[in-house]
DNA sequence: ACGTTTGTGTACTGAACAGTAAACAACGTA
DNA sequence: TACGTTGTTTACTGTTCAGTACACAAACGT
């Protein structure tokens, strides 16, 4: 047998994407990782086969992570799924915790989506991070439009909606908190920007 | 005198705008800037300070771009508000052109916002880029909010609404589109986006 | 206890990097 | 036409970079 590895590889992947959310992908040396992560050079490259490695691997972990969140908070029965819904927006707003047990973000870099921000910094030359990110939108936007679907049966939402088009639109909305958030704004003002929309949707009209 | 300079300022600062949309601004070496711009490395420092002041100065020249638009775009008479902000979501979707007379956008890394890309990559490390990228925003924000009162005026958005609390839904909207068109998505899909979110504000109940 | 296998740490390599400095060119003026 | 001023070009410097190679350490079977 051979010797055991001495790292855990979640809190790598972790300290890895913790340090790409705070300098980027091109601003993030393998040093940089290398300090953050605690595993020297040789490791690295053996582990996870280098910069480009360690993001793609910490890039999955986080759609893993991701697709598992709304899956407990959106789906449900219909009688609640509004209110789901609501909830979901506004934890959404604050990013995606790293496990049950911690608080929703502390600062504002980790509170932004991690495969958009890459995306956006080097998703239109790196056709693998595109992808990535783009299903991790995917699956939120499929979740939320079957919360939106029961909140409809439920008499909640207007029925005539099509709720794909609200899923993109509310998903999309999220996703321009992680911009503005990163002009500096307070995040309370994000969280009134996602309460807005959530007052907005088209409700039945009870008479 | 002096010898004259044989460059334009500001078709060189469009140039390295291009530059540091497509590859970021750590991804852009100053090679790449010289490349994209013309102009030796000697020139680039004597009259931009070099990488950063490129920046700085590419950025106050989208700045000025941006804030002009909207002036044109958005503002006028109460009567045709409404209609207004209809065509401005739909065209700010798709980005803010580089002259009058340039088509709307060609591909989608031109699309995105110059300044929230930036605030995104590198805004929490750089006070300078995140307050420009702010003020663009708020720029942005008090024009919308003053074209959806207008509309208030007119009957045609509800008096009750909060016009800057709409704005800033509607822009940050905007700005979840830069990163959304960044996974790849159609651009028709941005704009069904931004015609959903029009379809849902507050109208006034006819009666 | 030894040897094989695999993880870990470190030293190294060539390339790319930001920034500087000095030689050179073009212009108006005197 | 000679000079002073400013733009331009190119060569250079020290640093940092990604990636590799190799020596060392730890585990387990024999």
């Amino acid at each position: 047998m051979a010797r055991p590895r001495t790292f855990d590889r979640d809190h790598v992947l972790h300290a890895a994407e913790r340090q790409f959310r705070e300098s980027g992908y091109n601003g993030t040396s393998v040093d940089d990782i290398s300090a953050a992560t605690g595993l020297g050079r040789g490791s690295l490259y053996a582990a996870f086969d280098g910069k480009h490695g360690v993001l793609m691997q910490a890039m999955a972990g986080y759609f893993d992570r991701l697709g598992n969140v709304p899956a407990k908070v959106l789906a449900g029965p219909d009688d609640g799924a509004l209110e789901r819904l609501h909830g979901y927006l506004l934890r959404a707003v604050h990013g995606v915790p790293l496990a049950d047990d911690v608080p929703p973000a502390s600062d504002r870099t980790a509170a932004a989506c991690f495969a958009g921000k890459m995306a956006l910094e080097i998703g239109a030359s790196d056709a693998e991070v595109q992808r990535i990110a783009a299903e991790c939108f995917s699956v939120l936007v499929m979740a939320v439009a079957e919360c939106v679907r029961g909140a409809q049966r439920n008499g909640d939402i207007d029925p005539d909606a099509d709720a794909e088009d609200l899923a993109y639109l509310l998903l999309t909305l999220i996703r321009g908190t992680d911009v503005v958030g990163a002009y500096g704004h307070d995040p309370a003002r994000l969280t009134q920007i996602a309460e807005s929309a959530f007052a907005l949707l088209p409700r039945v009209s009870r008479r």
